[in-house]
DNA sequence: GTCCGATAGTTGTATATGCATCTAAAATTA
DNA sequence: TAATTTTAGATGCATATACAACTATCGGAC
């Protein structure tokens, strides 16, 4: 059998991604920070984009509304987030970091970069870019090929 | 500020990641198919391995054995797997696929070749040696520091 | 101005994943 | 052999993700 046929680069994908974000988190919480990476990313998100609705989260990041929308929730159960329904569109809450989800956010980045610099230290940064380069061909297709759907 | 410090390849690990299963997915029912990529991954190992234990399973993907547990819980719900009491060590559970199972993956298997080349033919085959290549050192690196913890 | 389609958010259901903890059984050690 | 440690699996709890169906609201067509 060709050996090719039988590598997919989605196992190596899935892989990475998983051992990726449970080192993050569990590296996280080894060091006292109050949250998962996924929860990081969504906080960083918020905080650079202050009012944004779920449904403008959800199309930026490529996932479906319910993800964030429970998310969101987990965040606000643990005072990092609130909803502020919009005076403008009832239908609309915008999001903002609490001071204790803003707190959280300035200690946790500095570290984070640490950790981001020292993963990436063991691929050269034209190796890293190339490896970017071919996951947005990734998404770019899949992206096309879901609304052929 | 440095663009670069922004950047992180997680990021797009895990949006390729998404994208592309859930897209297979979506491709595998559509066609009529009852299983998730997931799924049909952990068939493809099962029946590659007949009488593998669900630990076995989860050292080679690297995943929880609660993970496993309970993904095979589903497959064996849907009466694609069995798990039969191994008569040498009665803690162990040998894994094997039902004539449904195999059906099913004997059906999908043609089906996911061709779904696997088309997403692929965008992309060099040098380039995709490359891009696995650095989520293997990645995996290999995020392992080590797992273990380090 | 009213009706109707589109949009934002929530809830129900299902899958996927991992940590802590528990039980049973095997393996090792004393 | 008896006691201890390790291993396999299951269960409780928590997070993450998505589809379908629902409510409330907005906005445009009429």
């Amino acid at each position: 059998m060709d050996k090719h046929q039988d590598e997919f680069i989605g196992k190596w994908l899935a892989l990475a991604h998983h051992r990726l974000f449970n080192l993050l988190t569990k590296l996280l919480h080894k060091e006292g920070f109050d949250t998962t990476f996924e929860q990081l990313i969504l906080l960083k998100i918020i905080n650079a984009n202050e009012g944004l609705s779920q449904q403008e989260i959800a199309r930026l990041m490529t996932k479906d509304k319910t993800s964030i929308a429970r998310a969101i929730s987990v965040l606000e159960d643990h005072h990092k987030v609130v909803r502020i329904s919009s005076k403008d569109d009832k239908r609309k809450k915008g999001l903002y970091l609490t001071k204790e989800g803003k707190e959280l956010l300035a200690m946790v980045m500095p570290r984070f970069i640490q950790i981001k610099n020292e993963l990436e230290s063991v691929i050269s940064k034209q190796e890293l870019e190339q490896t970017v380069e071919t996951l947005k061909k990734i998404i770019d297709h899949t992206t096309q090929m879901e609304k052929q759907l």
